[in-house]
This record gives C-alpha cells, structure tokens and sequence, in this order.
DNA sequence: TAGGCCATCTGGTCCT
DNA sequence: AGGACCAGATGGCCTA
C-alpha cells in the first residue's frame, strides 16, 4: 500500500537461475507442502507427504555433471554425489537403495536420463535436513541483523514513530532523500530552505509516507507533493505555508516573519524557492532532487553531491525520547557567530524532547567539534 | 477480497 | 567445504 513503483529503472530482471516458473506452468501443489523438505522422491513409501515438486531438495553438485542437461526444472531431490561415499558399508547400502530411474514423469513423458538416483541413507538425510536447518537459522539471523540495521535506519531519517513505521523500502527511500538533501544543503553552504529541504525530503515517497512525514514535520503534505514527473506541483493557495513549521525565528537569527514573508509571498516552485534568509546567500537550487531531476547531469546516477571533501556527524542525542510522540517539529538553527555556514544544525522536536543533530562540515582548514566527540 | 508488506524457506552462486 | 549473499516462492497478516 505505502509502496509506489519507484524510480527504479526496471524492477524486472533476468533472474540468474531458473527459479522463477511460471506459477501457472507449475503442477498443482498440495495445500501446503511448500516448504517442507523432501529427501526421498520414493513414491511407495507410504504415509509420508508428497514430495514438494518446488522446494524439495535437490543436491547435484557433482562435478561431472557439469555440462548435462538440468535434471528437473523443478527441485526434486536429486542426490548424485556424496563426498562420503568412500564408506563401503555405506555405498553396499547405497546400492540396495539406489532406484531405478523412473521412466516416465506425471505426465507420461520420458523422463530425462542421468546419472541413476539414489535414495539417502537415513544418516545422510539427516545429515541434510540438519544442514538445511542451520542454514535455514544462519539466514533467519541474517535477516534479522538486517532489520535490526533498517530499523536504526528509521530511527534516525526525519520520520519515525514506532505507531506507524515506514515500510522498508520507503525506509530507504527517505533515508536517501535525508541524505541527498542534507548534503545539498552542505554542498550549498548555507543555511537550508525549510520547504525545499521538506520537499527534497518526499521525493518519490508514496502518498501515505508523505503524508506520514507531512504529520510529522507538521507540513501538509499537498504543499509540497509531487507530480508524476517527480515534479513539485502547489496546488493552489500558499496560504498555509507560515504554519507549514513552527518557524523558529529566533533560532535562525533572523525576524519570525521574514523567511516566511518569503514563504508566503514568493510563489515558491522547485526551482526557484531560494528563501533569503537575510538575503546573504545566493541562489543554490540550481540542481534539482534524487530523482533524476538534472537531466544529463547524472545520467539516472543516484547519488547525493556530497562534496566539500568534508564528512558528516550526526549527533543523536536522547534516543529513547524518540518516538515518544508521533507528532515533530523541524526546525533549523543557526550558530550565532558562524556566518560562515560551516555548520548547520537542525533539530527534530518533539514535546518531551528535543533531537539534536549538527552537521559540521570539515572542509580545508576547518576543524569542528564533531571530531571530538565520541561516536 | 485484493493488494501490500513481511518472514521464512530454499537453492544457486560467490567467496574465503 | 562451508558460510554469506541473493533472489524466487509462498503463506500469513493487515488494511482499504
């Protein structure tokens, strides 16, 4: 629901195997065999499952097979080789055990002809089902040391609630937006426009995480939607922009009314929404968004114009007060006394407290006090 | 009920 | 050889 058809070139791929059957090529499947693992295909055994015609198991790593025909577009068991097989007790047994080929599939075709199936013993299979098993719990560990990462990732893009958490890939997509944003605001060097930043900050997203980040930044999110071109559209009046966030006026030094004077009077469109904030800094929206807005620039390269040859430091104050509320404020604050815009610092508020995050830049001859903070 | 999202299983490939 | 990584497949859950 939340997740839109990106701007992923193409989402479709060659897939490397032939994993992908067409489900409707596939034969009927029992209720739910799915995924259970099948280390027999010996159809007189009675009383146990039908074999799964997907995922039963289907270990052909011998290397002289290299070269033959695919035994079975589908996994059945397959078992040719076993680097054990020196054990003579063993192969005798292999050999009472080994089948012969079946010679016609479901559909009464020949079956393909290979090297001739043999059953597992009971300690191979055993030995299989334990692999599989650990490799079954290693790749659950994976997956959750990956959530684990994604979910430290929503913690710290400009969105979070643990109410309503952003799917995974808008996760990705707004952390990639946070950072494309941040860096054009240290790439420009001065201090960033609220709406331009906010906008920057949806691109792409679908409409229920755009509005979720609108709630959030206490935006509406039709001021600053965009199209199907991944441009910025307002619709209309400009009127709520001054309650678009809390202005923090004297946080940035400059009178309450006059960046959002800006706001309000200016018609801000994507690529002329240079608020003045004094009027010191000039124009530096000159490329546009993540998303392909600079035609020819990137050539469809994603990538944020992180420059400056300067690095990031987020400081993240107060963690658990994160999430406490689903309701933030963000808010910008200059450094009184640092004109010189090497450092921006930006605040997500929230009633109980305030998340502070600096960004210093370090560029020729600069040196900040994020290098002496403890990371 | 359809669609989105997610967790899990699975097997192929790559890497150490 | 074994683990990591990856992607396909599937079912469960949730929501509009």
């Amino acid at each position: 629901m939340l997740t839109l058809p990106y701007e992923e070139p193409d989402m479709t791929y060659e897939p490397r195997f032939g994993a992908n059957y067409p489900r409707g090529s596939l034969p009927d499947l029992e209720p739910n065999p799915i995924h259970s693992l099948n280390v027999t295909s010996d159809p007189e055994r009675e009383g146990e499952e039908e074999p799964d015609p997907i995922h039963s198991l289907d270990i052909t790593s011998n290397p002289e097979r290299e070269g033959e025909e695919e035994p079975d577009p589908i996994h059945s068991l397959d078992i040719t080789s076993d680097p054990e097989e020196g054990d003579i007790s063993e192969r005798e047994d292999e050999e009472e055990e080994r089948e012969d080929d079946i010679q016609q599939d479901e559909n009464g075709h020949p079956r393909k002809r290979g090297p001739r199936r043999k059953k597992l013993t009971k300690g191979r299979q055993e030995r299989v089902t334990v692999r599989r098993h650990e490799a079954n719990a290693r790749e659950r560990s994976r997956m959750h040391g990956l959530n684990d990462a994604l979910e430290s990732l929503r913690k710290v893009v400009p969105c979070y609630s643990k109410t309503q958490k952003l799917s995974k890939i808008e996760t990705l997509r707004l952390a990639k937006n946070y950072i494309w944003a941040l860096s054009e605001t240290l790439s420009a060097g001065k201090k960033p426009d609220l709406l331009g930043f906010v906008q920057t900050l949806c691109k792409g997203l679908s409409q229920p995480t755009t509005n979720l980040v609108a709630g959030c930044l206490q935006l509406k999110a039709r001021s600053f939607l965009t199209d199907h071109n991944g441009e910025v559209t307002y619709p209309g009046s400009t009127a709520h922009y001054d309650n678009m966030y809390p202005y923090p006026g004297a946080d940035l030094g400059t009178a309450p009314g006059q960046a959002c004077s800006t706001l309000v009077s200016g018609k801000p469109s994507y690529h002329s929404r240079h608020y003045s904030y004094g009027g010191q800094y000039e124009p530096y929206y000159d490329h546009t968004s993540p998303e392909g807005g600079r035609e020819g620039h990137l050539g469809g390269q994603i990538s944020p114009p992180l420059n400056f040859n300067g690095i990031f430091s987020l400081k993240h104050d107060e963690p658990e007060e994160y999430g406490k509320s689903g309701h933030y404020g963000m808010r910008y604050n200059s450094v009184p006394g640092h004109g010189s815009l090497s450092s921006a610092s930006m605040y997500r508020v929230s009633p109980e407290g305030r998340l502070h995050y600096e960004l210093h830049l370090r560029s020729a001859g600069q040196t900040h006090k994020a290098e002496t903070q403890s990371q």
